[in-house]
RNA sequence: GGAGAGGUGCUCGAGUGGUUGAAGAGGUACGCCUGGAAAGCGUAUAUACGGUGUGGAAUCGUAUCGAGAGUUCGAAUCUCUUCCUCUCCGCCA
């Protein structure tokens, strides 16, 4: 979330930057100033009012220490008072608070300034591509039959064990992927990022320190029983690592990376684009987290997006990088990269990942903070991205490479397959 | 799952109702000392919010001793709830 500071003494541009993600927020703004000034007024009493309490306690430990009853117990008499009053303020306080906070959750990130207006996904700007693309033969087909033709993924089988959306890999195509995720994870280690394993499953407090918690907990499968909640990516354990933490500057940036599966209960997405491995309630997918200086968190950006590209080229998919417009951008992000490839037979652009800057947005959640040589505590920039996720990967190098001899594997992956062709 | 012990500052560790935001030690930073270093000496070393205030120097107040609630004029210290850790037993990859 902003920062209650940055929002009342910035009010009038936070509105202006709200208005490129499409947010009216002229009234909850509005709202919020006027309850931090309730909220500074009530804290005020409340510490008047302790602090009095707190002098007349010591006085009556004293008198009672010097053995005058009489004169403590006529001091006790006005404690009653001041005692209500504390409660009265403390509970007007808690109250203020709590519904600041309900409506700072509601109040997006702002943009940066080289962030493009629009409204819809339409309104992407691509920033760069490359690749080739590819040449099928006549009689190409989508992954979902390659699948099929090579035994490589049974969906059925998936929807008998689970449901639809959680496919079984089997022989070649299970190499493929474990290949994909030794290849992603050995890329990234070079690149300088730390490897982390994270639970799969995290509390509400770290569901909430990254933001899925509160409003997109229906996205989010949830094991009632312990209160837990499967991941919907590796984000949310990683960068809750540094949840509650004061870094030492000369730390920064931190570089992690980490493998795991992802689970999305994707409500209300059914009929679109769901078909083959488009789009999964379980995907693998390899993310990478920086915590940055907010100095230099635009370099790391810059940096991650750099490092993304360098993935998709040696996989040797025909790739375009989108800066995201004001209004397609993640609630959280301050800006935002999508990598797509081109999955040939399906002549359609897949998302593969999406690199965001969220500055201290997020950081203000976590309380991710760093201090530095002047001593002073403050927010952290918080950036990630995936490297990358693999069912619209695997999809796309299915339908791009098919020949009538089988699946060709690309070099880079072709240690890590041990093989050259699927088939 | 059963029985017991415990959760205090960057770390260790004292503290069982009254100037304890918290002894002591270690670590770290700065200064002194030294040709340089060690040792030694001195000083400093949490966070958040609020008030006064300045070139964001200071200074005061409030809260925080796992978390939440309670008892009390007053709680790190007592009570309850909860989370977590450790030991023993059981079960098990």
């Amino acid at each position: 979330m902003l920062t209650l500071k940055y929002i009342t003494e910035n009010s009038e541009e936070v509105i202006v930057r709200l208005k490129k993600k499409n947010f009216d927020g002229a009234t909850i703004i509005a709202q919020v100033v006027e309850r931090d000034v309730l909220r500074k007024s009530t804290q005020t009493q409340l510490d008047n009012t302790s602090s009095e309490m707190n002098k007349l306690s010591k006085e009556i430990g004293l008198l009672f220490k010097q053995g005058k009853h009489a004169e403590a117990s006529t001091a006790k008499e006005r404690t009653a008072e001041l005692k209500e009053s504390v409660k009265v303020f403390d509970e007007k306080l808690s109250a203020i608070e709590q519904k600041l906070n309900e409506l700072l959750v509601l109040i997006p990130n702002l943009p940066h300034a080289s962030v493009p207006e629009g409204k819809h996904a339409e309104d992407n700007l691509v920033e760069r591509s490359g690749g080739v693309m590819p040449t099928l033969p006549a009689d190409a087909v989508p992954h979902w039959d390659l699948a099929k033709k090579y035994d490589l993924i049974d969906f059925e089988l998936g929807v008998k064990i689970s449901g639809a959306g959680f496919p079984v890999y089997k022989g070649k195509g299970a190499r493929l992927q474990r290949a994909l995720i030794n290849f992603f994870l050995d890329s990234a280690r070079e690149a300088g990022y730390l490897e982390i394993q994270p639970p799969y499953v995290v509390n509400a407090a770290s569901g909430y320190g990254t933001g899925q918690l509160p409003d997109k907990e229906g996205q989010m499968y949830h094991c009632t029983i312990d209160d837990l909640y499967l991941i919907p990516t590796a984000e949310v354990p990683v960068t809750n690592i540094y949840r509650d933490v004061i870094l030492d500057e000369k730390e920064l940036p931190i570089k992690n990376t980490a493998y795991s599966a992802c689970f999305r209960r994707e409500a209300g997405s059914y009929g679109k684009d769901v078909r083959g491995l488009n789009r999964l309630h379980q995907f693998d997918k390899v993310e990478i987290v920086q915590i940055q200086h907010p100095d230099k968190s635009y370099e790391s950006l810059n940096e991650m997006v750099n490092y993304v590209q360098t993935l998709v080229e040696k996989l040797e998919l025909p790739w375009r990088i989108l800066r995201l417009c004001g209004g397609d951008m993640g609630f959280t992000s301050a800006m935002t990269f999508d990598f797509e490839v081109y999955s040939a037979a399906q002549q359609r652009w897949l998302e593969v990942s999406s690199v965001s800057n969220f500055e201290s947005y997020q950081a203000n959640r976590l309380k991710c903070r760093f201090k530095g040589s002047d001593k002073k505590t403050q927010l952290c920039h918080t950036l990630n991205g995936s490297a990358l996720a693999l069912p619209r990967i695997v999809a796309a190098l299915l339908e791009n490479n098919q020949t009538p001899e089988g699946i060709r594997v690309p070099k880079a992956l072709i240690p890590y397959m041990g093989m050259e062709i699927i088939d």
